[in-house]
DNA sequence: TTCTAAATGAAATAAATATTCCAATTATAG
DNA sequence: CTATAATTGGAATATTTATTTCATTTAGAA
């Protein structure tokens, strides 16, 4: 093979991935991808360390630097080390370089509207109604997820990482108009996690209502206490996010959705390590 | 002499030297603000090149590391180091309120590995390739869009947003099976907006195959480079999300989303006031 | 299938890096 | 000043970390 020039900075590095990236052998393509999903650590850690991360052996590492014509593992990285100096302002400076026009001012207004949904939840949510939706979700055998309209991807990703973690969910997606025919099999040693703003929807109002016949402790994430879920649930969390171009954002939930979810896996002890 | 507790982050050790730092002989109180003077570099590179840039011996490092309790200089280093892996907002953030334990203080780092998500878009996004997928998305009938696994909240969400602002877009969920019967019907005046991230699902660089030999144009939102979908789209926009507790955020996902939805429907112009 | 080349894992070795030790210097108390 | 303790520099050593080597596995061609 023959020997070419090492790329000289991390941008360069980067480019030759993206034209040459897919020629190499499987491992090294694993080495590649991982080396640019997490370049800080690439800067801050050992060979052994991040080898060991991405599961390979460090001499991987040596020969995936020279496959680039590096002399070794270390040069390489001396592209990541300077990546990191070069960017400090940049990267993690206090005032943030906002876009001022195009798609890229409209990314910036949501990034905003999501850290003012979090400054808020910090102010409404309550820690001891937290510990205790925890602990009812860590007695339950099987979570109910219900969520519909624009919470349904909330619910569905709730689904997901109690999944993820171990710990039985269903997603009550309403499928085939099943919705209730889904939510019916709960019992009261189950637990209904519901997930509804204003508007709320009728769906979900309609299946908590029979969740409730069912005496299955309900759990709601919800935005304020005129909310049909609060009056219905044991417990409910309040949440309310904040808005850009009409859009409400549901960053809050998902990272609170997260919080619960680890909680939970804690709290049982049985944290699998997979998640991501 | 004493040995005390050694300072356990690097704001420890800030607050430490206000305190003893006059009180150190000459040498090591050049060391001290060398050090504060450029944390960064503390980080990134070995005792002998800081030692060199400050005009010292390798060992005056070692052992003021030592007069902090440290075991050596090693030690020392790892506080600088994990103060570059922190988020950026951790600094400041530490003054607000920050919950200190507890289901909420996991909410808080999911919070912040949400802004941090939002900082390293706005590096790695690129203005011109987003404005070029909104186009590209202007002009198609119909939009698919794919998403599997951890993703697949985002594409919901993605489905939902288009639907709100009036524009016509196909959630391909696979439901049924049916995955590749749902994306066959694109073709070259539609398009597809597919969105997966390491480990990358599948099956959505299965479909995306398809939509690739129908001659749809793709419009991929992935994390970098290596990903299968950035060899197949037409435009591929990075978005590398941080993680916390082994979660990887999907905010930064979510708000890049919402601003393409809102952008196509103002270049559309027929931005319905509906949406929220 | 069999053979050959390529790729990988694991251990051995080399290189680098940090730490300790001791002698030389500087500061401080008497 | 002198004596003593504290501090520092520099070389020697120990430790960690990167790299090379070689045996084994895997993939590809004939």
């Amino acid at each position: 093979m023959a020997v070419p020039m090492p790329p000289r900075d991390f941008d360069d590095f980067k480019g030759l991935l993206a034209v040459e990236g897919d020629r190499l052998p499987r491992r090294l393509k694993e080495v590649a991808r991982a080396l640019l999903t997490r370049p800080d650590e690439v800067a801050l850690s050992t060979a052994a360390q991040i080898s060991e991360k991405i599961g390979v052996q460090p001499s991987t590492l040596v020969r995936f630097a020279q496959v680039f014509g590096f002399r070794g593992f270390s040069d390489l990285q001396s592209l990541f080390r300077d990546r990191l100096r070069e960017t400090p302002f940049d990267h993690r400076s206090r005032i943030v370089s906002l876009h001022l026009e195009g798609t890229t001012a409209l990314f910036d207004g949501f990034a905003q509207a999501a850290n003012k949904s979090f400054e808020q939840a910090r102010q409404t949510l309550d820690p001891e109604k937290v510990e205790t939706a925890v602990a009812n979700l860590t007695d339950a055998l099987t979570i109910y997820v219900v969520a519909s309209g624009r919470s349904f991807p909330a619910g569905a990703y709730a689904a997901y990482a109690f999944g993820a973690l171990g710990i039985k969910a269903v997603l009550v997606d309403q499928i085939g108009g099943l919705g209730k025919t889904q939510i019916n099999t709960s019992s009261p040693s189950d637990a209904i996690l519901a997930i509804s703003f204003t508007p709320y929807a009728p769906e979900t109002v309609g299946l908590i209502e029979i969740a409730r016949a069912n005496k299955t402790p309900i759990i709601a994430i919800t935005d304020n206490v005129m909310s049909p879920l609060a009056s219905a649930a044991q417990i409910w969390l309040e949440l309310s996010e904040a808005d850009y171009a009409s859009f409400r954002s549901l960053s809050a939930t998902f990272a609170l959705i997260m919080a619960l979810s680890v909680a939970v896996a804690k709290k049982r002890g049985l944290e699998k390590t997979y998640g991501s």
